[in-house]
RNA sequence: CGGGCCGUGGCGCAGCCUGGCUAGCGCGCUUGCUUGGGGUGCAAGAGGUCCCGGGUUCAAAUCCCGGCGGCCCGACCA
């Protein structure tokens, strides 16, 4: 077992991520065969806290979860032009089944615009119809030519949202209205602060009119794409024959959106906030919030302080540590690593002393704790850390954001990106929306992020490439 | 599709160049004692088609030929 793994800082997230939680079993969320992940219990518990953030405000929203076929129809995927030439490369086919060469093959999803779209066009004929919200949590398959773990891997799951509107107004409504759900689950569950914006024509996706994202910053300084969230205008709705009839009596396309998270956020997660001993959890998201490791030498001893310990446990909600054969140190290894907020050491000084010794993972500090106002503490301890790794991430996201006035600045930002230099940047400058631009920024092996919602900044400015007037500057970096 | 690396108990590896006794080490696992405020220590034990096929040889994990599989780096992408 590695002793001293890789940081995630400055280092390439996939290598500490075999080193520290693979191999080193830190945290044993996950393995990987076949560029497909086994998620183990840990990161599973993760997902599935954050499933449940996400649905509750789906739910409040009006949105309905429904469950659609994992095999689309080879010719559905055709029926949006731009769709079809986004997706291709990366589809999975099933062309034999029952023994037998199909007569026209599936394909394994890769998102379900298309058989959504279908059905659409079956349950809508009036206005009274729309809108129509609904929701899907699923599985789906992207044939990429790289996997990384967590980040990119060829099956995930994710959730999916589809909309139908009347009008492109209410449409975009939605658009952002989930874009600032993600953006929410993203700051106060995850502590990961994230900045809101429209993606580039050319990062746009595929068949969309236009695409929104949450953009977040790693430890080392990368982009995370974690969220998006797209308008589609009526693009699906022409494409399957979504057509209603509005209230003048006219027969007109729905206007329709997409959204979704995945899997990805569980990455961004861990290389947000773990550190070189392990994993590190926002309380928000961690399937047990604190463990109690009692302390004994002696018989007498065990007796009387696993009598305390159930006791405070039952009372804090502490999850008690009452293995034998284990060393308390070895027990304080065990959940530092799996991310673990708050550890409790009860023993018999604390038994004399009527206190409890309670740490908290994020910065190690010791704090002695009367025993009867524990009930009390741990939730103020573990609010405090919540918000305490926001504002970590925060700052760091601002500590590493810069203006660039000039192409050559920017590159010059850009270029050699690297643990010893203070690791990636998000670079801001004024940008043209143009693939042409988008094309050059490349070449410095980084992308358009976005363009920020909410500009935060010194407003138009004159385009570093084209000098043509843009409104307000965008974010530059390198991503994963 | 380019560039690099690797297939040896559950996991991580050494051994291979220079062929040779019973294939070794760490972790994990089992049993017992011991220990316990940051990975206790000791003892005993279970666990192997050395990726597959062929060749060379008295003898192959090791050398040769052919296959298969995996990982990492880049181009594609949530």
């Amino acid at each position: 077992m590695p002793e001293s793994p890789i940081t995630p800082r400055g280092q390439d997230f996939a290598a500490w991520y075999q080193d520290v939680v693979l191999q080193g079993d830190l945290a044993e969320p996950a393995e990987v065969v076949k560029g497909c992940m086994v998620i183990k219990a840990n990161g599973y518990a993760i997902w599935e806290l954050l499933q449940r953030e996400l649905d509750d405000r789906f739910k409040a929203a009006g949105h309905q979860n429904l469950y659609f076929p994992l095999l689309i129809p080879q010719s559905f995927l055709h029926k949006e032009a731009e769709h079809v030439e986004g997706f291709s490369p990366e589809l999975a086919v099933v062309t034999i089944a029952g023994g037998k060469q199909l007569e026209e093959p599936y394909v394994i999803r890769p998102t379900s615009e298309t058989i959504i779209g279908h059905f659409f066009s079956k349950w809508i004929q009036s206005w009274r119809d729309l809108p129509m919200l609904v929701n899907q949590w699923a599985n789906i398959i992207r044939w990429e030519l790289r996997t990384r773990m967590f980040l990119r891997t060829t099956e995930f799951l994710w959730q999916e949202g589809h909309t139908a509107h009347a009008t492109h107004a209410e449409a975009l409504e939605e658009v952002l209205r989930m874009l600032d759900v993600y953006a929410e689950v993203a700051e106060d569950v995850m502590a990961m602060p994230v900045i809101k914006g429209m993606k580039t024509l050319s990062e746009k996706f595929a068949g969309a009119l236009r695409s929104y994202a949450i953009e977040a910053m790693m430890q080392n300084g990368l982009a995370l794409q974690a969220g998006t969230s797209h308008d589609l205008g009526q693009n699906f709705g022409k494409a399957f024959d979504v057509r209603f009839q509005n209230k003048e009596g006219q027969l007109d396309y729905v206007w329709q959106t997409s959204w979704g998270v995945s899997t990805r956020l569980i990455g961004g997660l861990v290389m947000s906030h773990s550190d070189d001993k392990g994993l590190v959890l926002p309380p928000k998201l961690a399937p047990v919030k604190a463990v109690l490791v009692p302390i004994y030498r002696k018989d007498d001893e065990r007796g009387r302080v696993l009598e305390a310990a159930h006791r405070i446990a039952k009372q804090t909600g502490a999850k008690l540590d009452d293995r034998e054969g284990q060393s308390p140190g070895a027990k304080f290894f065990h959940w530092e690593r799996r991310g673990v907020p708050v550890v409790l050491e009860l023993g018999p000084r604390d038994l004399a002393s009527n206190n409890i010794v309670m740490k908290r993972r994020d910065i190690g500090t010791k704090e002695m704790v009367p025993q009867a106002e524990l009930a009390a503490r741990l939730p103020d301890t573990l609010d405090r850390m919540q918000k305490d790794l926001y504002d970590r991430a925060k700052q760091r996201l601002k500590a590493n954001t810069v203006l660039a006035n000039s192409i050559g600045e920017v590159e010059a930002i850009l270029r050699d990106v690297t643990a010893e230099k203070g690791g990636g940047k998000f670079v801001m400058a004024h940008m043209k929306d143009d693939p042409a631009c988008d094309l050059r920024i490349k070449e410095f092996k980084a992308t358009v992020r976005c363009i920020p919602l909410v500009d935060e900044y010194d407003g138009a400015g004159k385009c570093i490439i084209t000098g043509e007037p843009v409104d307000r500057r965008a974010v530059i970096a390198k991503a994963y």
